[in-house]
DNA sequence: CTGAAAGCGCTAACAA
DNA sequence: TTGTTAGCGCTTTCAG
């Protein structure tokens, strides 16, 4: 394992530089030349060594991902999307995991991936200026998913579009009383999709109160944590309500499971007597009946990782964000509602 | 960000020789000479070369792992795990994922984690004789996590144990037809979990048939493949047989939750006609009431980290491979058989 | 098309 | 305690 590009030179018969052309498959090699190399390298078992390498050339080969989860469906199908992008392009894939606000704070202070990674993505994390900055200091492409950044090329959807789409599709069965189950503010990780989704559910909900002629009801806008059990909390805390809702939104699919949950417990039955539409076509959200809006995850870091690709080779490619389409799915969890 | 050693040398007035040291913090730097050299590289802005370093030492500050999926909720759980122990440790983590066999061909032909890994983590994948070879090759501590390897420190819970508690669980609940949805041969990237739980529920469900004196019923061993869709087929399968199982045991969580739903649709009721025991204690077990095997995933991985961690600095360790313990969790699956 | 030589930025002896 | 001096293994001019 110790073996060098001398050895392969000595071997090869030529001098360490032309191995070095050789093996990269530089042109203004002789093919006769470079099948000798290749041959003296395979016999030595030989493999550059990646620290040499990249003190010389200043490239890692590798891709800095920087996310805030990584056990939660939706992360982690994207980093699956990345990573089978990069691999098949040579690419190693640095993983990083922020954690929680101190654990984000000392990334940025740290910096880890500095000149550690070629490029950078970053997941569905809104960047502060200094962030941003920060990331750009690092003078290596910035890709994001689901934010958009100055100096980043970005891929995502349409937050507010589907998520408006969804509510509409509610309203369209007939419900006027929707709740809403996402985040807001404070957010933990300073998200922004839930926000985009939130205002979608205002828009359209304070339209259906204006046409009735009523106040919305402020208390139907609920935090759920983007889990299951917050989902659980937040259906409680709706059901506690005096005026209770026909129809639920929320803004992620675990969340919708739990309030899926919460409705079963207290002997409601769904649809009949409350609707749930959830966000993402989580994998288990066909086993469970659920009604959603689909997006398509795993393309979006398929997507990301050819654009971190192209970047890379000095690509020049548009730089408006690209916007993937979505669909709602309707299952069994929505359904007109039923006269009171 | 150009920024170099000699730089901050300049700045503090010292050697370059000295700044290393400062800034590793080894002993030998008076503490005053210490202190010039930190403010010096942090007025610049500095941050150390990984490549250069790693070039000089022959370490990287970082270790490889090497998983079959990563967004499987088992495998994302253990990413994460080994992930916040590296991390604190300020170790980075560079993530490969096979794919499928390929895919895994592929990776050990190229070994691309060689020379840039201090260590090697393996998520539940049994590796060939060579496999294992080019692993140890890379002189690298090798830490496994679900298999046991020669040569590798390993962690695990004990497949077999709990997999046959978890089936004298049904039999003591009066069930003697006890279907199995796991893994056969051949399997897909080698693993043999499944075999070892599928070995347990052999023992058991034989060991009741030979009390019944009747023989075992081969068609009771089926394979869901690990996922929901596949552990539909499975208990598609067990519902066609003329002689039904009373029970089910699925290796993983999510084949239960598609066993779940292949017997709603059948119109069966669980458990009153069929009890369904999964194994895992995934998220959302408890949200659709799954009797299953609690095992401790995040911890898995943090375990893991942590002896990643006592092998780089050198730490003489256990040898012997660590099994955490799991915990028989009764949720609404399962009930006593039901005359019939 | 190929080779020689000079780094890339850091660390590890060895001296002082 | 600090500085000097060689490398670590590869790439890249620049000659030839």
């Amino acid at each position: 394992m110790p073996e060098k590009l001398d050895d392969v030179a000595r071997l090869a018969g030529v001098s360490a530089a032309t191995v070095s052309r050789a093996l990269r498959g530089v042109p203004g090699v002789a093919d006769r030349t470079r099948s000798r190399v290749l041959a003296a390298a395979a016999e030595l078992g030989y493999a550059i060594s990646p620290a040499a390498s990249s003190l010389a050339t200043g490239r890692t080969g590798t891709v800095g991902v920087i996310v805030p989860y990584v056990d939660r469906w939706y992360f982690s199908r994207i980093i699956s999307g990345v990573e089978r992008v990069l691999r098949d392009a040579g690419i190693s894939l640095l993983l990083y995991n922020l954690g929680d606000n101190p654990g984000r704070a000392r990334f940025f202070a740290g910096l880890p991936l500095r000149r550690r990674v070629d490029a950078v993505l970053v997941l569905s994390l809104p960047l502060t200026e200094v962030e941003r900055e920060l990331l750009l200091g690092l003078d290596a492409p910035l890709v994001t998913i689901g934010t958009e950044e100055l100096g980043a090329d970005s891929v995502g959807i349409d937050d507010h579009g589907a998520a408006a789409t969804a509510m509409r599709h509610l309203v369209q069965l007939g419900h006027r009383e929707i709740a809403f189950i996402g985040e807001r503010d404070p957010i933990p990780l300073g998200f922004t999709t839930p926000l985009r989704r939130l205002a979608a559910y205002r828009e359209v909900y304070h339209q259906v109160c204006r046409e009735d002629g009523r106040e919305p009801e402020a208390a139907f806008e609920t935090a759920g944590g983007f889990t299951v059990a917050g989902g659980e909390r937040a259906m409680s805390g709706l059901l506690g309500l005096p005026r209770r809702p026909t129809a639920v939104f929320a803004a992620s699919d675990e969340m919708a499971f739990g309030a899926l949950r919460t409705l079963r417990r207290a002997g409601l039955r769904v649809p009949e007597d409350v609707s749930v539409l959830g966000f993402d076509n989580h994998d288990l959200a066909d086993l469970l009946e659920l009604s959603t809006v689909a997006q398509p995850v795993a393309e979006l870091g398929e997507r990301a990782g050819r654009l971190l690709l192209a970047r890379l080779s000095g690509g020049k490619i548009a730089t408006s964000p690209a916007i993937l389409g979505t669909r709602l799915v309707l299952r069994g969890s929505t359904a007109p509602r039923s006269p009171r």
